[in-house]
This record gives structure tokens, sequence and C-alpha cells, in this order.
DNA sequence: GATCGCAAACTAACATGGTACATGGCAGAT
DNA sequence: ATCTGCCATGTACCATGTTAGTTTGCGATC
């Protein structure tokens, strides 16, 4: 109650936040797979005028989250069986590139970040918290490629995952099956790259790449059921 | 049969029109690294309003040719000698891993668009055209990207070379003295890829790579020999 | 009854005005 | 003389009006 009569002082820009909202609401699955993005829809919602809307939406097309197609409209993305199969790959090969150099010229820094992921999702996983593990699982792959030390490679990251974005919600359901799978995957990881087993750690993350191929075709498969427009719930 | 454009429709968007403009004009030099790309400068440039010249920037933002300081402006982006390593580490790893793949699944396609780029960077080099070479060197890259089939990291590669693009121009002043050693490289991977050496490949992508990174440094030193901030000529 | 054409509604794309912020220069104080 | 604080200027950012293109639904025609 002090002489601080803005509560809301954005230090930000009004776009930012309205491009951080519109992600969230993607991975919250409040705004399904294939939705329509209207822009006057988005503003209103938001209490915005329709142009930091319109420039979010150039930003999410950028981070590959939405589709944007010329005089009709915006959509959320949504990959199909090929486009997994593809981003899953690229994926791969940049964290295998990332990880046999940050063995090489970062050990410590690889091993200290990877090892707080660890304890996340080692956490999460004994209280069975699917969401808080995620988090977790994200952090880990996001520190093995900024352990690599290559912004090109860092920024790429972000832009190549990013179309898997609204498949994670739904990826949710089936994780129970397949987490102590992924953590033991995650901890062998660790460990080779604590021993700088360069060979093991690439081969450990092939595999690992391939197992998460068949949970996104799989949450592909559940979510293709749905096969309906919803307008987005509150 | 004028009349029949409806199917298919180009979409000449005045955004996508200015898109090219500008980065032709980056490409070609008139505006130089580091300079100033005030929207309402640009506007009266083009003789349209400052919506689309503020969509272009955002669209060239996110192929990495331009930066955009939050309230501050946009500028051409000016890689420096670390990031000019890291994206040509980048750019090798991606090479390499779409080699390998298109050797395996596509050789045929590989090799035709191979060959044919072999052909326009010989020609040019008979002639003596730097610009037609780099041309054909291009394409020669992006043939082995696009061989490998992985939509992915073909629009990766894309937003990943990017930021080189402002040092093309003067990449051309040195080009003479290495353009034979480069068109020994480009056929020596052709080579290899014919044979179907994959090992070889992925060390004359190396080599190649390396040799890039000297040239673009030197390039990179020549340019920041000027300092100046230039306004841009007709 | 099916298909084609037309029109109305919707919406993105473009243009323009207002406002807040960042930068540069100048005056005044120490 | 140097530094600091204020002011002028330019610019990006946001809001809103206008225009043009697409989609959809209805009706007429075959």
């Amino acid at each position: 109650m002090s002489s601080s009569l803005r509560p809301i002082a954005p230090p930000t820009s009004l776009m930012e936040v309205t491009v951080d909202r519109i992600r969230d609401a993607i991975i919250a699955g409040e705004l399904p797979l294939g939705c329509k993005l209207s822009e006057q829809r988005l503003a209103d919602m938001f209490g915005i005028s329709r142009s930091p809307v319109r420039d979010a939406l150039a930003a999410l097309q950028m981070e590959g989250l939405v589709t944007i197609s010329p005089k009709r409209g915006s959509f959320v993305f949504t990959p199909d069986l090929k486009a997994v199969d593809e981003i899953c790959e690229h994926r791969c090969i940049l964290e295998k590139a990332a990880v046999r150099k940050a063995i090489a010229i970062n050990h410590a820094g690889l091993i200290k970040s990877l090892t707080a992921a660890c304890k996340t999702m080692t956490e999460a996983s004994q209280r069975g918290n699917a969401l808080d593990y995620t988090k977790g699982d994200i952090d880990f792959h996001n520190s093995v490629i900024r352990s690599g030390g290559n912004h090109s490679i860092i920024s790429s990251y972000k832009r190549t995952i990013g179309p898997l974005m609204a498949l994670r919600t739904h990826l949710f359901t089936i994780m129970n099956e397949t987490l102590e799978r992924s953590m033991n995957e995650h901890l062998a990881l660790l460990d080779a790259c604590r021993r700088k087993k360069i060979e093991d750690a690439e081969r450990l993350i092939d595999e690992h790449a391939a197992h998460l191929v068949d949970a996104y075709r799989t949450a592909l498969a559940e979510t293709s059921l749905f096969d309906g427009l919803s307008t987005g719930a509150a």
C-alpha cells in the first residue's frame, strides 16, 4: 500500500508477455492441436489490441508452435508422424554433438546441471508428479545442449523441439508407463557423462530418442482420435 | 487460361516482397553490417506503410539476418568471431548428418543435385565469376541438406546460415584466392558421395568447414575496419 | 437431386494516429 | 572543467479504422 500505484509494471513489452501467455496455453492444452487462433478473439481474451497479438503469433511461428496461413489465419501446429520422426532425429543429432563437446570442454558444468535436473526428476518421480518430472526432463536435455556452449545450436534446439510442445500435455497421460525407464535412461546418461564415456553417451542418446519417438507417436495417435475443433476451455 | 488462377493463387503478400527486398539489400551490401533499420525510413524507401515493414523485420529476425532490440530498433546482424565459429560448427554438424543419411537412403538424388551444382561452380570458376560461383556453392550445400530429407533440419539449416549472409558480399573479394581450393574440395566431396565413402565425406566436410571459418573470419576482420555507419547507397 | 454460381459475413492485411520510452545535447552546479 | 540533471527529439510500440481476400451458406439451374 505504498506509493506504487501500478500493480502491473511490465518491464518486458506487452508482446512478450502475450507470447508467453499463448505458449503456456498451448502447452497446458487449453489451446488444442490445430485450434484456430483468431487475432480478435485472442485480443479480447487478453483485453488488449490486435497488434501485440499479431506480433506474438509471428514470434510463435518462429518457435514452431503455430502455423500462419496467409489471409486465412493462425493455427496451433499439429505435427504428423513423419514430422515427429524428423524432429526427434534432428534433436538427437544436436544432443549427441553437444554432449560430445560438453564432455570435452565443460565437463564440470555438464555434470552439475545434469545432476540438478536428475534430482528434480527423481523427486518428481517419487511423488508420481508427471508434470514436474517432464519439466525436469526438459531441463535435463536443455542442460546437455547449453553445456555444449554453442549458441547457434542452443537457439536452434529451442526452435526444433517447439513443434512438439503441443503434444507434451498428452504425453503426461502415458508417461506413467515409461517414466521408470525414462528415469533410468537419464541416470545412465549422467553416469556415462561423469565417466567421460562419449561413445556410451551417444548410444544412450540414440536409444532414448528412439523411445521418445514411440511415446510421441502414441500421444499423436491418441490425440488424432479427438479430431474435433475445440474453441478452447477456460 | 488467365482466369484459372484460383486453385493455386500465389499469395504475393506485400510483407513477403518487403522481406525479400530487405534481404536482398543486406546480401548486396546496401545495408551494411550493424546498420540501423528504421521502420519509418524503410517504409518511405519502399513507399508503403510501417506495418508490413515491421512484420518483415520480425520475419528477418527469424531468419537471423537482423536483431531487434526492444524499444530501440532493428539492426543488421553483425556476427563476431565467436558467433562465426559456432555457426560454422553447427552447420558442419548438420551437413555431416545429412550427407550420411543421403548416401544411405537417397544416393541417386544426392549425386544428381551435387553434380548439377558442381557444373554451375565449374563454369563460374572458368569465367572467374565469383558471384555465380558462390551461388553454386550455396546450391551445393543446400543440396546436401535437402537430400537428407529431414524437413526439420532443412528449415533449421536455412536459419542457421542466415547470420552469415551479410558477410557473403565481403567474401567475394577474397574468394579468388581460395576459389580453386574450394572447387577441389567440393569435387572431392562429390566423389566421396558417389563412392559412398561416408567416413571420407564427413572428413571432407570437416576440412571444408575449417577453411570456411578462416574465410569468414578474414571477411569479418576486413569489414570491421570500416567501422562506419552508412545510411545505405542507392 | 446434384452442382455451380453468387452474395453475405468473417477475418487477416494494410494504413494511420497516439503514447511511452530511449537517446543526445545543453545548461547549471559543484 | 567535469559531472549531473533536465529537456528536446526521434523512435518503437500499441490502438483503431479501412480495405481486400477467403470461406460459407443459400439459391438457381441443369
